[in-house]
DNA sequence: TTTTGATCATCC
DNA sequence: GGATGATCAAAA
């Protein structure tokens, strides 16, 4: 693929973290870089590339969308970035065993999905008791283990990068900017449930 | 500088 | 080994 897009493969992905997403998003004809919204904005679609490992499992957590620190509070599930961005995702799969080279992996056939009312609901638990903490001012208290499906952990170029947030009694602060993931265990289970992966090794 | 695309690398 | 906190690049 990378070959017919005419784009170098890198020998890894330590400074090319991004490149498998965007190779697969060109290849499908997606707006390259555009702007806020779905990768195909004509079908309301978000891609995602996933790594997987042999078993089909998810190595990695998956990035949703940036926490919007200041409004958070104000915002009610129904409403949050969080759900426009998870309504209609393409899920990619991608051979991520280390010991094979980037340009010798194996696509897998996609996964085009919608939240059932079960996972919508189960994010929703997980986007109100993490936003209630963040609009509480508890932002710099809350760690990734908090959130059964959905957590919040550091989104940034490095760790001296700020941005704002309100502290106990609403005021601004500066903290270290946010983004919203998807755990490997909610990513797992759409993956297990779509491609009927044996549960266990 | 922010957004979009994520994976790295260390800790537990 | 898996998850958390840190980090990297391209494009707008």
């Amino acid at each position: 693929m990378a070959e017919r897009l005419g784009r170098p493969v890198p020998p890894d992905q330590r400074r090319h973290k991004g490149w498998v997403g965007q190779l697969v998003e060109a290849a499908l004809g997606g707006e390259a870089g555009s702007a806020a919204g779905p990768d195909f904005p004509h079908l309301g679609v978000e891609l995602k590339t996933i790594p997987v490992d042999a078993r089909g499992a998810p190595r990695e957590t998956t990035f949703v969308c940036a926490a919007p620190l200041t409004v958070l509070g104000q915002l009610t599930w129904a409403e949050s970035p969080v759900r426009a961005k998870l309504a209609r995702v393409l899920w990619v799969p991608v051979q991520a065993d280390p010991e094979v080279p980037l340009g010798e992996r194996r696509l897998g056939s996609p996964c085009l999905w919608s939240p059932s009312p079960e996972e919508d609901a189960a994010l929703g638990a997980d986007w109100r008791e993490l936003s209630g903490l963040v609009a509480d001012g508890y932002v710099e208290t809350i760690t990734a283990h908090r959130g059964q499906w959905l957590q919040i952990r550091p989104k940034a170029a490095h760790a001296r990068i700020r941005t704002w947030a309100p502290d106990d009694e609403g005021d601004p602060i500066r903290t270290l900017p946010r983004g919203f993931y998807l755990r490997t265990r909610f990513t797992a289970r759409i993956l297990a449930a779509h491609y009927r992966l044996p549960s266990s090794g």
